[in-house]
DNA sequence: ACCTGAACACCGTTCAAGT
DNA sequence: ACCTGAACACCGTTCAAGT
């Protein structure tokens, strides 16, 4: 007969919600590197051969918990249609620019869950209120989204790590210091290429592919 | 005195060059995931840690090996400035979809190579055939190479592992039975969200995007 | 059915010691 | 300056054995 007072917090039972729950502490405190299999059982109080109960392997578990994440997305934007898809878009990238290394795995592998479901509702919804024919508007949405993504990662990982610094300079040395005989057009638009890394061009990468999307018909 | 006769042959000098080339040669021959420094090192008959007084860390021969593939990049495309533009695009995003994980690569870390620069040249001197105002042309690159590397991305990984098929199965199931009360847009666009997997899709990214930049103006 | 420990087959990077 | 072996601190996944 177990003397059970002052009992450690009992071990709670394996579940797959569980599992991505404590995933999504992970990754909040520590980062996407962390969550592994190994650290996750650690965190557990067990073995990392017991997650595969729950779950099929690592990237199963990251979209998992990319899906989560995608609850925080800001889907009462006020405005007409234009605003709504602008806003919809940058909170979307907002979240994902976050947590950069899940942008990488949703590039990769394309979620499928609840929450992002209802991001692409909402976006189907803001675009037929613009009156945009439907096949632009889903070919477009599927646009829209993978160039959100692309950009968070893009520019995530650049403030991930630190030498995301080094890499700029790099960046902008080559294109400073670019041959004006062997590249002329480029030498020639080097401010421009260079300027404008805040809000303002991801502002305008929006608007390029809102303006297309409306002028360009499905074939 | 050593009698040399029949001699194994002779060790090659380590150099920053003969450690690329052996990598793209293992690149071609089993993929990106096999071009790890002790990999390679074992290649070259050394031990990892001597790699590192030519190479600053993994990233950074990644994304050298890459610039060595976008040498393949066909630049010299036939017909008007919007089927040259389309064109350069179709041959990056070719060379990339055959190594998908580099794509993944330079996604992450752009990339600053001699190759990569000659890309960026031919297709601001093709916008520039087509008057596209300097600014746009500038920050319109930059959204082209994205939106052809993100592509590359997101269709070669499909391919690249078995399970790749899993998921678009994934997909294609959730979008199929998506519910109609929750998801109404949605639900009424499946045929539309899932139609034109080829390359019609991507040449209609292309143009979305061709069409945005000439008729988006920078703030 | 679920859980576990141990094993297999790897990684990147650093560092002291040699040449 | 360059090269090396060994070490540190990790990975994902499988599998036989247990409960």
């Amino acid at each position: 007969m177990p003397t059970s007072r002052r009992e450690r917090p009992a071990k709670p039972a394996l579940t797959r919600a569980g599992i991505i729950a404590t995933a999504v502490e992970v990754l909040r405190a520590e980062g996407l590197e962390k969550v592994t299999m190994r650290r996750l059982a650690q965190e557990l109080d067990t073995g990392a051969a017991s997650l595969y109960v729950y779950v099929r392997n690592t990237a199963e578990l990251h979209a998992a918990v990319l899906d989560e994440l995608l609850g925080e997305v800001d889907l009462t934007v006020a405005g007409d249609w234009r605003a709504r898809v602008t806003g919809i878009l940058e909170s979307y990238t907002a979240v994902l620019l976050r947590y950069p290394s899940l942008a990488r795995s949703a590039l990769v592998s394309w979620p499928t869950g609840e929450h992002f479901l209802t991001v692409v509702e909402s976006l189907l919804a803001a675009l037929d209120d613009g009156l945009v024919p439907a096949g632009q508007a889903a070919w477009g949405v599927d646009l829209l989204l993978l160039h959100a993504t692309a950009t968070a990662v893009e520019h995530g990982t650049r403030r991930e790590s630190l030498d995301r610094d080094d890499e700029w300079e790099a960046l902008s040395t080559a294109v400073q210091g670019v041959s004006p005989e062997r590249f002329p057009h480029l030498a020639s638009l080097r401010t421009e290429m260079l300027s404008g890394a805040g809000g303002g061009r991801m502002t305008w990468g929006f608007d390029v592919l809102i303006n297309g999307i409306v002028h360009t018909s499905v074939p």
